[in-house]
DNA sequence: CTCAGTGCAAAGGATTTGCATGCCG
DNA sequence: CGGCATGCAAATCCTTTGCACTGAG
């Protein structure tokens, strides 16, 4: 799963880039709502739900938000991310930042983002991938949580 | 096909009774349709979702399912699982079976359960620990999910 | 120029809540 | 008996959709 240089986050200009191909290949127009959207996304770090997002995208429609996310990550360029019946919570999809997990607060419902060592990365990887090859389960993502208290909540 | 993974669950009777022990200890009432609920999921080998569940109790209320899963869950006796933005679905508590984790078809919906080996799973937990104390995020549980393809829908 | 994207308002659908009645304790 | 659980129906709340208009290509 390299592709990309090890580590580091894209440059913001490259990562528009990357989504603008993403969308046309898909035969999607590149927006300056969606550009937005992504680049607002780059710059959290952590995932924003609908009303996050709005805030920090001037006027940007509801529907549109919705609308947006939906198309960007049809093509894979963000993930949604469903704790409790709230609102939903908005990343960028993982080839475009690197593999992590989420420490989820089940006091105020915020998350943030962390990772474990590389080796048991693969040993997880590993382990994962005969339990889903013995019930013929193809694999397409795999997602550790950790659900708590966060240190503002305690 | 889904088959339960290793070990045994507690007999029916024990676990109504540890059941009614909890409900008892919140200040709650034991009731037919709780009982009902608890021996559904018990009988079951996977997360059900409300009109599932609301399938094998006669008679019983949507609202009444509702109520009732929220207490169970306040009282620590089932846990609510969110994939979709559709139907949420319930299983018993982790104390009440077994430590496991799911496989998530992100086609149709639907959750079944694995586990892994003991020596990885405490390997996890370590890790987990570790990078919870070094954000003062107190842990309360870890979920480990697989999203893919079933072989249903293959 | 043309068709997809946008905003506004109304519709959808899962979950919650108010109220009158029945049952647990 | 008293209070909580239950059913039914109405209310909520997040998300989706219809429609007329603006903008990307």
């Amino acid at each position: 799963m390299s592709g990309t240089a090890g580590g580091r986050r894209r440059a913001r200009t490259e990562l528009d880039d990357v989504v603008a191909q993403r969308l046309r290949g898909a035969g999607q127009r590149v927006t300056a709502a969606r550009t937005a959207l992504v680049d607002v996304l780059a710059r959290a770090k952590r995932p924003l739900t609908i009303p996050e997002l709005q805030r920090r995208s001037p006027g940007l429609a509801t529907s549109s938000a919705y609308r947006n996310l939906g198309v960007l990550e049809e093509v894979g360029v963000v993930h949604r991310i469903v704790t409790n019946g709230d609102h939903a919570r908005y990343e960028l999809a993982e080839d475009l930042t690197e593999h992590h997990h989420h420490l989820i607060c089940s006091v105020c419902g915020s998350v943030s983002d962390f990772t474990v060592a590389p080796k048991l990365e693969r040993d997880l990887a590993v382990a994962l991938a005969q339990a889903a090859h013995a019930r013929d389960f193809r694999i397409q993502a795999h997602r550790l949580d950790l659900v708590g208290v966060c240190a503002g909540c305690a």
